[in-house]
RNA sequence: GCGCCCGUAGCUCAGCGGAUAGAGCGACGGACUUCUAAUCCGUUGGUCGCAGGUUCGAGUCCUGCCGGGCGCGCCA
C-alpha cells in the first residue's frame, strides 16, 4: 500500500463518518499522511482529526475515534491508535507494506511520476546569461536548479519547454564588440568594456578567421567582431552548458524580436489597451497601475527600445506560443525586476503569479580554505561555470547547487566537494546506488532471479524503514514541483541513501557460501531493486549520474 | 529611505501549522574472515537573531526591531 492509497483511505473514512451522521464537517480534498519520526507512532500518522475538530465542533479525540473505527476495517491496515491530542497512528499489515517493493519495481522509471500538472504547458526560462562572457556562477546555479526543475515538472505531467533568452541586442553587445576590436588591435580595453583572458582568446580567433579584419574601416571591423564574437561566445556558452548536462529546447534571440517587429507590435497592443503613454519624448508603460513603484520607459527618447521592450515582446511571444505558465528564473541582483514584470503581465490582461511566475535565486560564493574566491582565471572578474566544474566536476557541481534552497545564499566549499569521502553528499547518495548495483551484479553471478515476492517477509525494522522511505518518493517529487524546490529531491535522496546504508548494514541480502536460497533473500532482492529504482529516478531528476561502479 | 532574500548545533545546511527540532561535517569512542568501510553504531553538541501577536498547537503564519546579502536608471 502506498502512502497515497492510505491517504485516500483515510479520506474515505472521514467521508463515511460524515455520511453516517457521526461527524458534521466538510470532507477535506487533501488528507496528509506522514511518516512519523519515531516508529512508536506507527507506520504512518495523520493529524486530520486535529484539523477537523474545530469545524466539526467536537473534541479532537472524538473525531479521531470516529475516523479510526472506520479505518480499522480497511484491508492492509493492521491497527489504528488514537494518540496524544488526537493523532491517528496507523500500522499497516507487513504484507501491505512490503507490496510497495513490487509496485516500485513494476513501475520502474515511472515510479515517482504523477499527474498533478498534466495538460499544462509550461515555459521555463533560465540562465539567459549575456553573450558577452562565459556563464558565471549565478547562471550556473540556475543551469543546475532550472534543469532539475524542468525534469521535476515533467515528472508531474507538465509539458515543459526550457528556454534560454539570448541578449544579443543593445549597448552591451557594442561594448563587447569594441572590447574585442581593441584587444585585436593591441589597444587597451575601453573603460566600459569587458576584460578577461577570454576576450583576448576570441579576438585572436577572429583575427585568424577573418585575416584582413583589422584593415577594414573601424565601424565595419567592429561589426565583424560583433557578429563573430557573439557567435563564438554563444557556441562556447552552449558547449559549457551541454557539458554541464543542461540542454535547452529553445535558444531565443532577443535580436529576432527587434528585427521581426514583435517589439513594436507588443507596444502598440499595450497602447491600444491604454497602458502606454508618451512623455518627454519617450514611450512609457504605466506599470504603476499594477503595483510597480514607477512607470517604465519602453522606447527611449532617442528612439531606441529600452531593455524591457524585449521582455514585453518575449512574454507575449511565449503566451502566443500557447504556454499557460511562463516561469522565469533570475538572480537576486535582478529581483527589482519582479514588480515591473508582473505589472507588464497584468497590462496584457494576464494573472501575475499564475501566467507569469518569477523565481529568484540568491547569490553563490565559492570558498576555499575558508576564504571566498573572488577572481576567475578565465574571466578576470567573475567566477564561471567552468571554474566550478574544473574544481569539483559536473555531478558535484550540480548537486551542490541543487541541494540547497534557491532562497538561501550559498557557500560552496571546494575542498569538501572534491573529497571522495562521505563528507560529500553527492558521493554518499551515488555510493548507495553503486553499492546496490554491485550487489545486483553479484546476485546475477549467483544466478538468482527475484522470483515471486513474499511481501509479508519484509518485517525487519530496517526493511520497514526502507519501505517507508521509498513510499515517500512520489510525494516528495510532487511537493518539489509544486513549490518549485528541487532541493527537496536531493535532501530526500540523502535520507534515503542513509536509510539504505543502515538496512544494508543490518540485513544480509544474498545467501552466503553454500547457504540455501530462501524467500527472504528474494524478498530483500525486491527491496534492493526498488531502492535502486528510486535512487536512479531521483538522481535522474537532478541530472546527476547514478553510477553502477565507484 | 523603500523593496526582496536570509538568520536553526562549532561549520555547511534541511525542516509546504503538528508529537521529544534533524542530517552531514567537526570532536571523542567503537564495528570489516563473508553482498563496495566512499559504510554503519555510540557519545558530544540548540535561549530556532530579539520582542510581541494569531492558534488546541509556531522554527514554520502576522507585526515591530536587530544583524547580513542583494536591489531601487530614458543601463542591460
Amino acid at each position: 500500500m502506498t502512502p497515497v492509497e492510505l491517504a485516500s483511505a483515510v479520506r474515505a473514512a472521514v467521508r463515511a463518518a460524515v455520511d453516517s451522521g457521526e461527524l458534521s464537517v466538510q470532507v477535506p480534498d487533501d488528507v496528509k499522511v506522514e511518516r512519523p519520526k519515531t516508529r512508536e507512532h506507527g507506520d504512518y500518522a495523520t493529524s486530520i482529526a486535529l484539523q477537523l475538530a474545530k469545524p466539526a465542533g467536537r473534541p479532537p479525540r472524538q473525531v479521531a475515534e470516529a475516523v479510526a473505527t472506520r479505518l480499522r476495517h480497511v484491508e492492509g491496515v493492521a491497527a489504528v491508535d488514537v494518540a496524544g491530542p488526537g493523532f491517528l497512528n496507523i500500522t499497516l499489515d507487513s504484507a501491505a507494506q512490503g507490496e510497495l517493493a513490487r509496485t516500485i519495481v513494476t513501475a520502474d522509471s515511472d515510479y515517482g511520476r504523477t499527474s498533478a500538472m498534466t495538460g499544462q504547458k509550461v515555459n521555463l526560462e533560465f540562465v539567459s546569461a549575456n553573450p558577452t562572457g562565459p556563464v558565471h556562477l549565478g547562471g550556473t546555479r540556475w543551469a543546475a536548479v532550472g534543469d532539475a526543475l524542468a525534469r521535476i515538472l515533467r515528472a508531474v505531467g507538465a509539458e515543459v519547454t526550457t528556454e534560454y533568452y539570448f541578449n544579443d541586442h543593445g549597448a552591451q553587445i557594442d561594448r563587447f564588440a569594441r572590447s574585442l576590436l581593441a584587444r585585436a588591435a593591441g589597444e587597451d580595453i575601453p573603460a566600459d568594456g569587458y576584460a578577461g583572458a577570454y576576450i583576448d582568446e576570441i579576438a585572436t580567433q577572429i583575427v585568424a578567421a577573418v585575416p584582413h579584419v583589422l584593415e577594414l574601416p573601424r565601424d565595419e571591423a567592429q561589426e565583424v567582431f560583433r557578429r563573430e564574437g557573439v557567435d563564438r561566445m554563444f557556441a562556447e556558452i552552449k558547449r559549457s552548458l551541454h557539458e554541464f548536462g543542461t540542454d535547452f529546447d529553445v535558444f531565443f534571440h532577443e535580436n529576432s524580436l527587434h528585427e521581426s517587429g514583435a517589439v513594436q507590435r507588443a507596444v502598440s497592443m499595450l497602447r491600444k489597451q491604454g497602458h502606454v503613454f508618451d512623455k518627454d519624448g519617450a514611450v512609457w508603460l504605466r506599470t504603476t497601475d499594477f503595483g510597480d513603484d514607477k512607470d517604465r520607459v519602453v522606447i527611449r527618447s532617442d528612439g531606441n527600445p529600452a531593455y524591457i521592450s524585449g521582455d514585453l515582446a518575449y512574454y507575449l511571444d511565449k503566451r502566443e506560443r500557447g504556454f499557460d505558465r511562463v516561469i522565469i528564473m533570475l538572480g537576486a541582483d535582478h529581483h527589482g525586476y519582479i514588480g515591473r514584470m508582473m505589472a507588464m503581465c497584468e497590462c496584457f490582461g494576464d494573472k501575475p503569479g499564475e501566467n507569469l511566475e518569477i523565481l529568484i535565486g540568491q547569490l553563490v560564493n565559492l570558498v576555499r580554505d575558508g576564504q571566498p574566491l573572488r577572481m576567475s582565471k578565465r574571466a578576470g572578474t567573475v567566477i564561471t561555470m567552468e571554474d566550478l566544474v574544473d574544481a569539483v566536476g559536473v555531478d558535484a557541481a550540480r548537486y551542490a547547487l541543487i541541494r540547497s534552497s534557491a532562497d538561501s545564499q550559498l557557500d560552496i566549499d571546494l575542498d569538501l566537494w572534491t573529497r571522495h569521502t562521505n563528507d560529500n553528499p553527492v558521493f554518499y547518495v551515488q555510493y548507495a546506488h553503486a553499492r546496490i548495483a554491485s550487489l545486483l551484479r553479484n546476485a546475477g553471478d549467483l544466478g538468482l532471479d527475484r522470483g515471486d515476492l513474499r511481501p509479508d517477509l519484509l518485517v525487519h525494522d530496517r526493511e520497514s524503514d526502507l519501505l517507508g522511505a521509498l513510499g515517500e518518493f512520489p510525494r516528495v517529487v510532487a511537493t518539489a514541483a509544486e513549490l518549485r524546490e528541487p532541493h527537496r529531491v536531493a535532501r530526500y535522496l540523502e535520507a534515503l541513501a542513509g536509510t539504505y546504508h543502515r538496512f544494508y548494514d543490518a540485513c544480509r541480502v544474498l545467501p552466503r557460501g553454500e547457504e540455501e536460497v530462501t524467500d527472504l533473500h528474494m524478498a530483500r532482492l525486491w527491496l534492493v531493486e526498488a531502492t535502486r529504482v528510486v535512487l536512479g529516478n531521483g538522481l535522474g531528476l537532478l541530472g546527476v549520474t547514478a553510477p553502477d561502479r565507484m
